[in-house]
DNA sequence: GACGAATTGGACAAGGCTGTCTAAAAAAAT
DNA sequence: ATTTTTTTAGACAGCCTTGTCCAATTCGTC
């Protein structure tokens, strides 16, 4: 052990640090002003480098923006995934297991900067540059509904559920969590950890009593 | 009847056709472009006037936006409304009605080309300019919930649906009927009849195990 | 400490856009 | 038919932005 050079990427220092900043700051001012309305010179300020650095590092304005989203999505991406591990594939409750990772991914995924970030990258530019976000859709949401189907179908099998078609069960999943989140979402206000709750525990009751068992009755098994 | 002078705005002609012929323009070019991005020059150029007179309507490049926030908020409201009085009040069979019901307003509200604006622009501007919007989330999207809440719990009362609380049904009825759309939607990818219509049937199926009534059991009541 | 690479700040040209102004033309109203 | 209003095309100034270039400076590393 020779603590001297440190080859991993933990801390990020140095070049790293410098080209986080900038995409960090690059997905703000996209996202806040619209790629036509980003300013390389305000993406370099608060990115704390001057203008000529930000064109090193990536050459033109477009290219920057690509940068962006590829960091973005990768992030989002990874997140999903982190929370999907924390899917209770052995719920002792199974609601209360539910909502907690229904919780989970709303706080991680949605309600987080990163997730903020995607949608609005995909709203401004999804339409025009969709190859931007080709692989995103394939290796993200593609793939997040199909781990999630994998879990639910676990889970019927193991007789927690009633499900049909647990592709379908897992979209529906997602999108009775974002029912209330979405307006909210839309206009950048921020979620108290009792709104978030409050969300998922009336989808989770609602996917529930859609896809719990029919013959075990509801919330007083015992 | 003296067909001579038309005070009736029934076929815009004059100035009332450039004016939407230009509201049109704008929406087109700010959704494509973004509001930084959206060239003056290029929408007189697409509503067939002069950049004056874009000028003389409306002064300056914000009060064009505000003004087409302002009209396309206007359709969408009253589009939603409209497929609203087609709500099945006295199902036949509810959930062929229903499942038509959802396609109506699949197609009226979030595919057809006012639904896809007001989307784009709520998430450029949503959350620069709320009060553009703020008009729109009270009269638009919560009255509808409301109405659509009071339809529910109507056929709640006549015995079809089994509701706890109908602002929670409805705001998830639209939400899964929304499940498998957002994405397409979000890539400007245009949706077949068929597409459609399985979403809002396999919404509605799901809708119905969470909301139907218990004791007359789905599929299999025997 | 010394070397090379990266960074900085500033100046700079080229181009685009907004918003105003004007005089001519077209449209509408009387 | 005439008058009034609206529309048009174009020119124009002012401003902002992108992207490049360059000399000075700082940083990382040996």
């Amino acid at each position: 052990m020779k603590p001297q050079t440190v080859p991993d990427i933990l801390p990020p220092r140095g070049q790293m640090a410098k080209r986080l900043s900038m995409l960090d700051a690059g997905a703000r001012v996209f996202c806040s002003e619209g790629f036509a309305g980003a300013n390389i010179d305000l993406i370099a300020a608060e990115a704390g480098v001057s203008r000529q650095t930000v064109y090193n590092n990536f050459g033109d304005k477009e290219k920057l923006f690509a940068a962006v989203v590829g960091e973005i999505t990768d992030r989002c991406t990874a997140g999903a995934f982190a929370v999907l591990g924390t899917f209770p594939d052995h719920p002792k409750h199974l609601e209360t297991d539910l909502t907690d990772f229904a919780i989970r991914f709303i706080r991680n995924c949605i309600c987080d900067r990163d997730g903020k970030f995607l949608r609005k990258l995909i709203h401004m530019e999804g339409e025009r540059h969709p190859e931007l976000f080709a692989s995103w859709r394939v290796g993200g949401p593609g793939k997040v509904w199909s781990a999630l189907a994998a879990r639910f179908a676990r889970l019927a099998f193991a007789g927690f559920l009633d499900i049909d078609d647990p592709d379908v069960a897992a979209r529906q999943f997602f999108s009775l969590i974002f029912t209330d989140l979405q307006i909210p979402a839309l206009f950048g206000e921020v979620l108290s950890d009792k709104e978030v709750a409050r969300s998922a525990r009336i989808a989770v009751v609602t996917f529930l009593r859609a896809y719990g068992r029919r013959e075990a009755g509801g919330e007083t098994p015992g």
